[in-house]
RNA sequence: GCCCCUGUAGCUCAGUUGGAUAGAGCACUGGUUUCCUAAACCAGGGGCCACAGGUUCAAUUCCUGUCAGGGGUACCA
């Protein structure tokens, strides 16, 4: 039985005493928000007590006297408030637990409740049609954050990112390229209606022109290692290409620019730090029939029909406000359709659960999304869709367009330029995934002591150097164990500990309220406690109980520390260096 | 018009699936270093939780409406 378990038992012993039975109200029991409350609280006098016409505070009291427990768990109840009634817990248990995270047994292993359920985490999945921009960084770090705590709790999470590159919008971004490159060699040329403007196109052109026949094919082989094999450069030189026909010429540009940018977005990933267990792309779908075996299973499930020229799925049927194309009047397949196959063919290989995560921008694409999965027979919930908000970059006071296609817009390596994938990837995760963000390049620029990051990583740094100070002082804290432990009393030694075994709570609830950003906060509390722990206990002293005690205490908070900015994906440094 | 998100301190945001006196950082005012890293710590001021109803013993939290800001509403992806 847990702690919990024990006190609701009780409670509900007592309870009876008094007139109320199981049933009649919910025993509730929750952590209380402010310390002072104690380690856990009970509202159950406060919900009882109109039923019983009794005041509340009395009925608690009566109660609290009535409660019995262990002295080795609980060392003090108490009433409160306008009827709370508050439990502390032991030292000796609260040691007890903080042990058990330093072991990994106990509540981490108890989180674990996903039984290797397989699911895929969908993120970032951008247009292979510019650099990342910071939009992507912040699905990034959500997305692969969420793997590592869906980890943590126990589910097979696999991380995915699907590649477009079959689409018009490739085809685009080559007729771009072209249009540049011709501009460069002062030949007549027309820029695509709705081209890709971005900068990236002209330096790619620039680049594009010198090379020769080898050097091209020898820039794809970045690729060879991975499942990159379809990424292919296409044969010849720039100029050549130009010599074809428009169609073909437009295709050889296309090739030669998607492998560029895939390039570039894989380059960027990996810089973040970002993995990635398949790239799915879309041509696959395409070239394994999948989008017509999928067009069919709909057509004989009776979910489609025709009109002008065109087949539409009936996603009203589903709750979307219309009905939704899927074969174009020109026979060509939406990207709707594609989309549908890939997500069908997610289900077939054999996920429980898919997570995707979008833009706002796609919202409006979620009930005729979760419809065709129920018209493929897809059971109801196998998608979830989690929105990410949007970012919006200021600078110099203003905000910054992210149209793609203008070309202003702030890549995730000017960002990593600018303030570190570390710093960026921690301040994406101090918001909500929904709530809006607006980043402020100029501060995040400074690099000062400002940033949230730097406040979590000295704390484990100068964790790092007590611990080298105990050792020099011949102070070796060994493994931490309760008859060291003991030692500890201070207030401020104490709520570090109350902070620290918070962990797998922390863990299991931001992983399963797909909210990150809870891991941040965390931290920074682990932080906040560890600093004034610090600086009102003397950890390394002449007395040699003490110091050993505080020293084994530090050496849990550093692998807390250590453990929780893993899964931020942030560098745990042993030193920091001096300040400017 | 319809759909989604948001509205909490001067600014940026938390608030653990309804709890007690609503918190943190930045900014502002003042203090702490013969001592393990001052990127730290301590103290102080600062609030109609957008507004109005409703549910509840209890609402910043849930429901409805209003107002304000952002995004979306394609045979684009």
């Amino acid at each position: 039985m847990t702690i919990v378990e024990i006190i609701k038992k009780e409670l509900a012993s007592k309870l009876e005493l008094v007139g109320i039975y199981e049933g009649d109200v919910e025993i509730s029991l929750e952590k209380p928000r402010d310390r002072s409350h104690g380690d856990f609280s009970s509202s159950v006098a406060l919900a009882s007590a109109k039923k019983l016409k009794r005041n509340p505070r009395e009925l608690a009291s009566e109660l609290a006297a009535k409660l019995e427990f262990d002295t080795n768990l609980i060392s003090d109840v108490e009433i409160a408030g306008p009827g709370f009634i508050n439990f502390r817990l032991t030292k000796s248990h609260k040691l007890g637990q903080m042990l058990d995270l330093w072991n990994e047994v106990g509540a981490v292993e108890s989180i674990k409740t996903g039984n290797n359920k397989r699911i895929n985490i969908e993120f970032i999945s951008a247009n292979p049609t510019g650099p990342l921009n910071v939009v992507s960084a912040r699905a990034g770090s959500f997305g692969a954050t969420l793997v590592k705590l869906l980890k943590a709790t126990g589910y097979d999470a696999h991380a995915e990112y699907y590649v477009n590159d079959a689409g018009r919008q490739v085809m685009l971004l080559g007729r771009s390229l072209r249009a540049r490159l011709l501009e460069i060699k002062g030949a007549d040329f027309e820029f695509p209606e709705g081209g890709y403007k971005g900068k990236y196109i002209t330096v790619m052109a620039e680049e594009l022109i010198d090379l020769d026949c080898d050097a091209i094919q020898a820039a794809s082989q970045v690729f060879n290692d991975e499942s990159f094999q379809r990424v292919t450069a296409p044969e010849g030189t720039a100029a050549q290409w130009l010599e074809l026909p428009e169609e073909e010429s437009a295709k050889s540009f296309s090739k030669y620019a998607l492998m560029k940018i895939l390039t570039w977005q894989r380059q960027t990933c990996r810089r973040f730090n970002l993995k990635f267990d398949t790239w799915y792309f879309e041509s696959e779908l395409y070239e394994s029939k999948r989008i017509e075996r999928a067009y069919d299973k709909l057509k004989s499930n009776g979910v489609t029909y025709s009109l002008d020229d065109a087949v539409w799925f009936r996603s009203t049927d589903y709750g979307d406000e219309k009905d939704r194309v899927i074969v174009k009047s020109d026979g060509a397949a939406t990207y709707f359709l594609a989309d549908i196959a890939y997500h069908y063919h997610k289900f077939q290989r054999g996920f429980e659960h898919a997570i995707n995560f979008l833009g706002p921008d796609h919202h409006g694409h979620i009930p005729r999304m979760r419809g065709a999965m129920k018209a493929l027979g897809v059971p109801d919930g196998w998608l979830e869709i989690q929105i990410l908000q949007q970012v919006n970059f200021v600078e110099d006071g203003k905000p910054i367009d992210m149209s793609k296609r203008e070309g202003q817009f702030v890549s995730m390596d000017a960002l990593a330029d600018d303030v570190g994938a570390d710093v960026a990837k921690y301040i994406f995760l101090t918001r909500k995934p929904n709530s809006h963000l607006d980043f402020d390049l100029d501060l995040a620029r400074e690099q000062s002591s400002d940033n949230p990051v730097f406040y979590v990583k000295y704390a484990h740094a100068r964790i790092c150097s007590v611990l080298r100070k105990g050792m020099e002082q011949g102070m070796d804290p060994g493994e931490p164990d309760i008859e060291t432990l003991k030692y500890l009393s201070d207030e401020h030694e104490l709520a570090l500990i109350s902070e620290l075994i918070r962990l797998p709570d922390v863990i299991a609830g931001s992983a399963k309220a797909r909210e990150p950003h809870r891991l941040t906060l965390y931290l920074d509390d682990i932080a906040g406690h560890f600093h004034q722990f610090y600086h009102n206990c003397k950890i390394v002293s002449d007395n040699k109980e003490t110091t050993l005690a505080r020293l084994q205490l530090s050496l849990v908070t550093k692998d807390i520390l250590a453990r929780v900015l893993g899964l931020v994906g942030v560098e745990a440094p042993e030193y920091m260096g001096d300040k400017d």
